[in-house]
DNA sequence: TATCGGGCTTCCCACCGTTGGAAGGTCAAC
DNA sequence: GTTGACCTTCCAACGGTGGGAAGCCCGATA
């Protein structure tokens, strides 16, 4: 099999998978007698985890650790885990911030009066910065109180 | 003021001032003399505002954007609310992705038996590819799961 | 006044993962 | 033999940010 038969073969794009050869994730591929590179049945599983962990958020370095568990049989199903909660760790995290992105951005959009005039309290939050929560007060532009 | 001090009013790193300035976000600040970059409080009022639209996950893109219609007197605000509006559109597509992620990989967590035997789900996984929906094991579509 | 520390200037480099392209060799089909 | 699709390597770009080097400038102190 050669680069791009593996790449339709495994869904990883045959620039990524020499990007993977150079920088260590995988190991370098047999060649043909004109230099292409030959890839087995092997290789493309390999390179299905590895697009399979990219699908999930794992960086490539955590992939390296992954393919590190995935080959030693002796691993412990714990440390893989642990990878793999760590990863959810941080996820969340991320999950956590956009939210909080988009919670303010909705909020400020729903006080917006939405027409053409150039009133718009986005634009006063990014000019003044956040302000102290007034969730629930929809109502009044100047009872904007409770700083509690 | 000097790049240092409007760095420090603003929030916005020395370094970011002088990449906003060359990619044209902003425009060419004045010099003194000697060469020195010069800020006028306005100049600060608006990094604090670009300052303000990067920690709501704006792009540079958006924020020129952002960034003119807060100049332009004769704006509409459903201008500026569909901009915002887009860009919680797309925080919201990334949060879904990242939760779909969140949710196979505590599945799969919780799934495996966390001891020093090398059987994984997640590898296993990891290996064959996303399975189809299980959908009799989980109690709470997003599960929450205990992570313990 | 000479010196010193800290800030300013420009410039290039690195990150991460991925894509694009150019220049040139190779393979297979016609 | 020609053509077109593939392969090879190398270089650059994206977005945003940080690091650092070399050299100039400013203010304060001895």
């Amino acid at each position: 099999m050669n680069i791009g038969q593996a790449a339709d073969a495994s869904g990883v794009s045959a620039k990524m998978i020499r990007y993977y050869e150079k920088t260590g994730l995988i190991g370098a591929a047999g060649r043909t007698a004109s230099g292409y590179r030959v890839y087995s049945e092997q290789d493309v599983h390999k390179l299905k985890f590895i697009r399979r962990a990219r699908d999930l958020g794992f960086s490539v370095d955590q992939i390296q650790n992954l393919l590190g568990l995935w080959s030693d049989r002796s691993r412990a199903s714990a440390d893989v885990k642990a990878v793999a909660l760590e990863h959810v760790e941080r996820l969340c995290h991320k999950v956590t911030e956009l939210q909080a992105m988009i919670q303010t951005l909705k909020e400020l959009a729903d006080k917006c009066s939405d027409n053409d005039r150039p009133e718009c309290p986005i634009l006063q939050d990014l000019e003044e910065g956040p302000q102290p929560d007034c969730a629930g007060t929809g109502e009044t532009l100047f009872g904007v109180g409770r700083i509690s």
